[in-house]
RNA sequence: GGCCCCGUCGUCUAGCGGUUAGGAUCCAUGGUUUUCAUCCAUGUUACAGGAGUUCAAUUCUCCUCGGGGUCACCA
């Protein structure tokens, strides 16, 4: 069951198993990102596989919106996506191949009396386990039991996964394994099962998952085994914990991918962000999406857990708003309701502000901040910015704009340079009033970029505004 | 509790017997800047503990401690 890539070599083939119960969250990402970066780093393939076996928990949207979150962050499935609640026949037919040779019976305990075993093994602090009471039964069944199909696994001896990420990990069978069920009274296959099943007919041939599948992989290699399926290699990757070193759930702030969009985070720096969360290749940071492919390996997969924590990502996002062109940025902020396409200083605008902000969202706030007349004036500021002559200072400035015909930022600048020569005052008197005039408040771009995005007549609008707001 | 995994700056990590233990982020300080931010420079901070092995352990082994995962007719 292999498939072969241009090489010639056995192709990398690796997959994503969501069981759609919810969003897609940081987690799950990270080990998509990894097996569909190992996959094409092969030449190979990277499937998608939905657990929907438990009808009680699954909905059509969680569905959707994992392949939503895929869509934006620009991770495609190849080939069509396996649906394993389509998939009944095929799980019928290896569970009778097992039944047939022996290699799988039918268990006549009732719910009430698997409870009671395990109560008692409780009581008396042994391991609980299913007891093996129907393995060997030849006698007549039971009445009115629906029958479970357990799998014969191993009683003894040493089970060795073979981690790409871990080393090698041995099992003894005795401490973990008993007859599991494959099959469910109601005939529906279980999870051990279909995975070992779905992994081994697609093809999958590099398992990348979450280390807390590592204690299912014993109960998988039964189920490989006793079908006589090749084993796939396997990359337990550790877990990302949440501040408080706990395996990360949804109270722990955004966890649907989706709400990093909304938050004003772009998919290469979320991406960048997440790579670098338990790998790494030696001390490089930045990654584009084709480095990444070209260099990552599930072997410099770091072996311990990781603790999330958002400061880097804030970083990473705006290394790539500030190299992002201004092309990109402007689409992006349509999200925001901000349209710029016929703005004539979008470039100046974008150029300026980009440097300043974290997130999409926060240039989004601050060029709004600009493009729209302050109604208020901080008070500090103005008692700061508005003492002295100031309001001389600005008149004189109200003058030179009157008389010029500035467009450029410079233009404007070289306006604040006549007053400031002419009145004899450093830069900053007029520096200070004139921010506080055109924006309500400190901080921000330089002043003849913004007068300069706004143009002449709404900034001696603002100028004329602040004075009679101030005096 | 049984089984399994893990343990380098606060955080993400490099290291693969001999290093002044490196980078990034964060934080602090200084410089640049009309403001804020950017940017640049500098700085504080780490091998969990204890035994071995070795001429030499962050690195190998064992123990302790600490953290995590998992033990379903869920996935």
């Amino acid at each position: 069951m292999h498939l072969y890539n241009l090489k010639g070599f056995t192709m990398v083939v690796t997959r994503f198993a969501p069981s759609p119960t919810g969003y897609l969250h940081i987690g799950g990402l990270r080990t998509a990102l990894f097996s569909y970066l190992w996959a094409k780093s092969n030449g190979g393939k990277f499937l998608l596989r939905i657990e929907d076996t438990d009808k009680a928990r699954n909905s059509k949207e969680a569905t959707e919106a994992i392949l939503n979150a895929f869509n934006w962050l620009g991770l495609e499935a190849d080939g069509e996506i396996t649906y394993q609640s389509q998939r009944d026949a095929i799980y019928t037919k290896y569970i009778k191949q097992l039944l047939d040779e022996g290699k799988a019976y039918r268990c006549y305990m009732s719910k009430e009396e698997l409870t009671e075993l395990r109560e008692t093994q409780m009581a008396n602090k042994e391991r609980t386990m299913y007891d093996g009471r129907y393995r060997d039964f030849k006698g007549t069944p039971p009445q009115g039991v629906e029958p479970v199909i357990r799998i014969k696994a191993p009683q003894s001896g040493e089970i060795v996964v073979n981690d790409g990420v871990k080393g090698k990990i041995s099992f003894q069978a005795q401490d973990i394994l008993d007859d599991f069920i494959i099959a469910r009274a109601d005939g529906t296959p279980t999870y051990n099962f279909v995975v070992a099943v779905d992994d081994y007919l697609m093809g999958i041939n590099e398992v990348i998952r979450g280390d807390d599948h590592l204690s299912n992989t014993p109960k998988q290699i039964v189920v490989y085994e006793a079908l006589g399926f090749s084993v796939p290699a396997f990359y337990h990757v550790p877990m990302i914990h949440n501040a408080q070193g706990k395996k990360l759930s949804k109270r722990d702030g955004a966890t649907d991918v989706m709400a990093y969009k909304e938050m004003g985070y772009t998919p290469q720096a979320l991406l960048n962000f997440l790579v670098r969360l338990g790998w790494s290749h030696g001390d490089q940071e930045i990654f584009s999406f084709s480095e990444m492919i070209e260099l990552f390996d599930p072997k410099d997969i770091n072996k311990s857990a990781s603790i999330y924590n958002t400061e880097k990502l804030d970083w990473l996002n705006s290394h790539y708003i500030k190299n992002m062109p201004n092309k990109e940025l402007e689409e992006l902020l349509n999200e925001y309701n901000i349209i710029l396409a016929s703005h004539d200083k979008k470039e100046i605008l974008l150029d300026a502000l980009k440097e300043r902000v974290k997130t999409v969202k926060e240039l989004a706030v601050s060029i709004k901040e600009i493009v729209v007349a302050p109604t208020t004036y901080d008070e500090k500021a103005i008692k700061k910015a508005f003492k002295g002559n100031a309001i001389e200072i600005l008149n004189a400035y109200q003058a030179k704009l009157t008389d010029a015909q500035p467009h450029l930022p410079n233009e404007y600048h070289a306006l604040m340079e006549e007053v400031v020569t002419e009145m004899e005052i450093g830069f900053g008197k007029i520096g200070m009033p004139l921010r506080v005039a055109l924006l309500g408040k400190m901080g921000g771009p330089n002043i003849d970029t913004i007068m300069a995005v706004i143009g002449k007549k709404e900034s001696m609008h603002r100028i004329t505004q602040a004075i009679t707001a101030n005096t």
